[in-house]
DNA sequence: GCCTACGATGGGAACGTTCCCATTCGATAT
DNA sequence: ATATCGAATGGGAACGTTCCCATCGTAGGC
């Protein structure tokens, strides 16, 4: 690999090569079976002599595929985002793609602005998380042919393609769960749930399944920031003793750690009141004594996502929109263990690496 | 905007406002004030009307700036490095770049693979947090004239900018505070440091500092995934009681998480035998009592990698690289207070948000 | 032994920009 | 009045690809 500062280009190679441009371009988009032998081996022996490396600029000019697949992702610093992302782009590894990935903190101008970067680097397929005020773009796109799936949310108006937890029948599982370990009230928090599909799917069936289980239920919806607010709403959950035992069940994994904290500066002990949370994160087997998650499979709906991609693209016509829903892995921990409970480990957990 | 597939061109837009297509252009290229007014007015309005956008990859076709900034990252999963890349998007936003990340998963060949990628897409800048090998791509691209900043990490035969930690100011403000705290043995814990220059040089700064202040000083290097040998480690250090207080150090965030799980798995009270980790996470107030960290200011890190990139673009001639060391905050908890000194606080933490 | 067809190859036009180089026109200097 | 300049604008060539179409053999069918 020599060390010009130019690239070389294809019309070089071809020259080094002593065939025309459209042979070598034929070489690198994929149509190498209907070149023979010779040449190939020319080909190569050129490019690699020059470095050659196609220009994905201009190949994305002329229109040819351009093996990159977008995602927006509407908070990096949310951890399950970062590990869904991952298992995005191993399964894009695994498939010869490239990701771009746009971080959209949450902010519909900056998401408009990051979508339209993407497109304008003719992505092959589009993976959305974000709290996207505007089908209208999105349906823009999808309508135009784009491969779509949703992540996490469906957008009101979007008919693609969704991966995500099964919401449903995450909260059951925590209903079942608490009911069990003999929790008899619950409080479920919740980032307000306007903007994200998950948090109204799991707030709905809080609300339509508590009392199935034999639960007092209350919702309690707030931003994260707001911790005097939380601070309040959770206090006044525990202060109205009604001698039954009380629990929180946190939305998603942001939620569990202001919560913690709430409780943790209450000096609350966990366990008497029960927490648990949706998503398992690093710490949750850390804190005294543990706290009990559900953990969302997240290399799994990765790649779930980037499968639907595929599969939309290979297919001309337009199927009915697929969902895929996951469902998480119960992470029982003593955080959801009264004491004077027997039986049940508070200490251990399986899940170490 | 209408509904048009196919987004309109330069072309379209100058025929709609009655100009050419060059004046277009240069409305776009930021040579507005070569336009008169009034031929400005009628670009906009077509531009409006059609719903006109710069195709980039035209644009960088012929060599135009990209308006695109790189950054390969060498774990996404590690907070600190998400912590940094939110802030240099944030950065770039407010210059009106966009940012185009890779993630590495620390494998070279992966990094090589995305460095090619990013230079493909003609990025004006690069920031790398990378474990690569390779000095050659990355020297070879600097030499080529792109701008280029190291971050976290300096590389072997590279001499571009540098921004990162104050790696020896970072370790020695850790063994004041557990020297003051009253320990007297310390264990450093780290990843193997083969790769990645600040493991080396927190290490070495340990090495060659804990003895000054007054400290016995141990050090226990291996990948985080071998459990048991860290295990091993920590109980050897533990056993080998002289009767001096004994404290740990992690070498970074991940460390602190794989020594606390450790900790814990032993049932050791922290605090008696201390703990500390550079990097400030999330959880490191939750775990009871409190682990004491030391803070990277990750958003700077991030706004002076930016910072740094714009400044080498700028500049026609190639100075001396600068290196760009930062001070990180102390936070200290309850892990690192033994039970019978008086006056620490324990429980509070001022950091909430 | 001629026509057809197909397989292997090449030439050139497009893709949507930017940029160099005209061109025009009015104002200022001579 | 003429030459000169600069500001405002436009025309066309490049950038590195892909793709359509043409060309050239040569093998197979009649």
């Amino acid at each position: 690999m020599p060390v010009t500062s130019r690239p070389a280009t294809i019309l070089e190679v071809a020259r080094d090569a002593g065939v025309s441009k459209t042979s070598v371009s034929r070489y690198y988009s994929g149509e190498r079976e209907r070149l023979s032998a010779s040449m190939q081996q020319r080909i190569v022996q050129a490019a690699e002599r020059l470095g050659y490396q196609p220009n994905p600029m201009a190949r994305g000019l002329k229109g040819g595929p351009s093996g990159l697949v977008g995602m927006l992702v509407a908070d990096i610093r949310n951890p399950f985002s970062v590990a869904v992302m991952h298992g995005v782009e191993q399964a894009c590894r695994r498939q010869g793609l490239s990701l771009m990935v746009c971080n959209t903190d949450n902010d519909p101008t900056l998401e408009r602005r990051n979508l339209s970067l993407l497109t304008s680097y003719r992505i092959e397929g589009l993976i959305v998380n974000a709290a996207g005020r505007h089908g209208d773009a999105l349906a823009e796109l999808a309508g135009d042919g784009l491969p779509l799936v949703l992540l996490d949310r469906s957008l009101e108006g979007i008919d693609a393609d969704e991966v995500g937890l099964d919401n449903d029948r995450a909260i059951d599982m925590a209903l079942d769960h608490l009911t069990e370990r003999g929790y008899r009230r619950v409080l479920f928090v919740t980032e307000p749930p306007a903007r994200a599909s998950s948090r109204q799917a799991r707030m709905a069936r809080f609300e339509a399944n508590h009392a199935s289980h034999g639960l007092e239920g209350e919702v309690l919806s707030l931003e994260l920031d707001d911790t005097t607010g939380l601070d309040h709403g959770v206090s006044a959950f525990l202060d109205t003793s009604d001698g039954h035992p009380a629990a929180i069940l946190c939305g998603n994994g942001q939620v569990t750690l202001a919560v913690t904290r709430a409780l943790q500066a209450r000096r609350v002990p966990l366990g008497d009141i029960g927490l648990m949370g949706i998503d398992e994160l690093d710490w949750c087997q850390l804190v005294t004594p543990g706290i009990t998650t559900l953990a969302q499979p997240t290399d799994a709906i990765g790649q779930a996502a980037v499968d639907r991609l595929r599969a939309r693209q290979a297919e001309r016509a337009t199927p009915e929109p697929r969902h895929e829903r996951f469902t998480p892995t119960l992470m029982p921990r003593a955080s959801t263990c009264r004491s004077g409970t027997e039986g049940l480990d508070t200490t251990s957990d399986e899940t170490r690496p």
